[in-house]
DNA sequence: TTGACATATCGAATATAATCGATATAATGT
DNA sequence: ACATTATATCGATTATATTCGATATGTCAA
């Protein structure tokens, strides 16, 4: 966990709320699914498109936030056919909040 | 508590480690006292110029990163005559591990 | 009240981040 | 094979951050 590419990830307004619908993509992603093939389901993550659609920015911007906050370690990415579902990894989250009541 | 603006000044490594410092002043800055008035100590922090040499960047620069930890609400500053003391605003700090422990 | 010192602010240069549209890659269905 | 769809990458533009030296402001001491 390398907390300064953690911090940036984290500062921004639209990449913050992204992580904060992935706490509860039920809720957040209601008609995902329909494309699901069975063998996923939100435990696999959230695709791009939907999240793009609700963070309301372009393709190409919502696919580099998601692919900095992989990089910085609070996403992590699971391929399945022509989707990538994006889900938090809940493990450096965890991590980050250790960090700071300990180190910070 | 802004959590862009906190995270922002977060996201650099001398900022991050003057914060660290701030955590324990008597290790880091262990000339201090040297020019203070009775009155001020530790606790009321540690002026501007003993954390530019420690932090090895500009005047300006150091002035300037304190100043903005501080309207993040990081820090705090007193004035006791041509000096200035920066100390850690724990309370905002205790707040900042809370909400990334609820909310993100 | 002048000189020296600590800190803040200003203005500018350079570096990095944000963001997009266009294009490339990869998978799917016909 | 080909058209379609999802995502990634590229290249460019604009915005913001970093960082400095120079200068201004405020304080103290002679």
């Amino acid at each position: 966990m390398e907390p300064i590419g953690v911090f940036k990830a984290l500062s921004n307004e639209t990449r913050l709320r992204i992580l904060k619908w992935l706490k509860e993509p039920e809720k957040h992603f209601p008609k995902q699914g329909a494309h699901l093939p069975k063998e996923v389901n939100y435990k696999g993550g959230v695709c791009v498109g939907d999240i793009q659609e609700k963070a309301n920015v372009s393709q190409s911007t919502v696919s580099h936030y998601l692919n900095m906050m992989q990089k910085a370690g609070l996403l992590e990415s699971v391929r399945h056919g022509q989707w990538t579902y994006y889900r938090r990894n809940e493990e450096v989250i965890q991590q980050l909040a250790e960090y700071l009541k300990t180190e910070i």
